[in-house]
DNA sequence: ACCTGAACACCGTTCAAGT
DNA sequence: ACCTGAACACCGTTCAAGT
């Protein structure tokens, strides 16, 4: 019996992209504090266990959710240089991330976990490559300005929801319209280095054993 | 009436500092999801509630947590050119947050909630600022350095855990003992980067509000 | 100054069973 | 294929009261 869907929630059955695009809108909304599996399972209309046919737990719905926000990011046409390709690049990604509430937090931890959102790395990957760097150069600096981008942009948001809480930052005043200069300035940091790089730093052929061979007996591994 | 401590721990009241050190203890050995307020109090032989006199909240223990982790960074003697002295500080900041399970998020999360750690960016900033730079580039240079630090090694941890699961990760075979020489490009890339930037990219006597006006209308800063 | 006891208002997840 | 109902084993936090 289909009980009158107490949230205003048309009650049809769900799909696990209609989870997603709930998820989505809670984030925004309220935040990733109040992004609960109940309180989703409540916008559904749906008891809580239900979501868990579609995912299997919370963090890979996380996942989901991560790259939904990433995957809207705008493929701008082909630029000049490879150096301003990437540049565009990285920016569409901050606005994609700016797009919704708590959306670097979200990011940067499915990517930290491995989970997902891989197309954030591989399209900066693609632009870095386009500009004449070997694939694994390629990879790491891309994986670099990814870390980043996520970093900044997190610490971006998070100032954004201090400051409507009224919370004193100990910034100066003037609302820090900064954030976008400073973007910018370590984008350049980063590609500004990896011209000054050799092209071909790391070679594909190397295989995992000789890398780690190289790199053996380093100190900071530790983990203890 | 002091119960005889159930978890064979003394049972002489405790500081903020003890908290602290209790609270590291359960991060190394048991990781972050582990660390909970009843666990904790459990541990110190004291009811959860206690532990709301060291501290207003968890989030407020998580900073304090945070910056005996980064405090706790070898400042090694002067080296010779800035790169290198810049180098030797992202590389004891990466074996601090090493030294901990979960370590970078922990560090991560706090300094993206500008609740703290701010030890590490600040040595960071002195070792570029040594370099010539003006204090404002070295700030911004060295929060940029400080994110890809933190995003890097949390994906170094975390990747730790998962092959300790067993857990797939899609990389090659090898154990991937690649992940210092991609920390040591990475911190190439921008000081390579920030040798060739103007070195009086930012003025310090640029009032917030002409950053504001230069900044306006620049698309991006959504937030919606 | 530091802690207890008890409660409040929640969590994520599992699993048999229903349609 | 998608969901219910009910339970399990937890959370962080508050607050009056104790010593």
């Amino acid at each position: 019996m289909q009980s009158p869907a107490p949230n205003g929630q048309r009650h049809t059955r769900h799909s696990g992209d209609d989870v997603v695009t709930a998820a989505l809108r809670i984030l925004d909304e309220h935040g990733l504090p109040d992004l609960t599996m109940r309180r989703l399972a409540a916008n559904l209309g749906v008891q809580p266990s239900a979501l868990y046919w579609h995912f299997a737990n919370k963090q890979t719905l996380l996942a989901s959710i991560a790259d939904r926000i990433v995957s809207r990011t705008a493929p701008q046409a082909g630029s000049p240089d490879w150096k301003s390709s990437a540049r565009l690049e990285a920016e569409a990604l901050r606005d994609a991330l700016l797009d919704y509430r708590d959306g670097a937090e979200v990011v940067a931890s499915t990517i930290a976990l491995g989970l997902g959102a891989h197309d954030a790395e591989n399209r900066l990957s693609a632009a870095i490559h386009r500009g004449g760097f070997d694939q694994p150069t390629s990879a790491v600096a891309a994986a670099a300005l990814l870390h980043f981008i996520l970093g900044h942009v997190w610490h971006e948001q998070q100032r954004a929801v201090a400051h409507s809480l009224g919370v004193a930052t100990g910034v100066s005043a003037g609302g820090d319209g900064r954030t976008r200069d400073a973007f910018d300035f370590g984008i350049t940091l980063f590609l500004d280095g990896l011209e000054a790089a050799p092209k071909a730093g790391l070679d594909p052929s190397t295989s995992a054993e000789e890398v780690v061979r190289k790199t053996a007996g380093v100190p900071g591994m530790v983990l203890k």
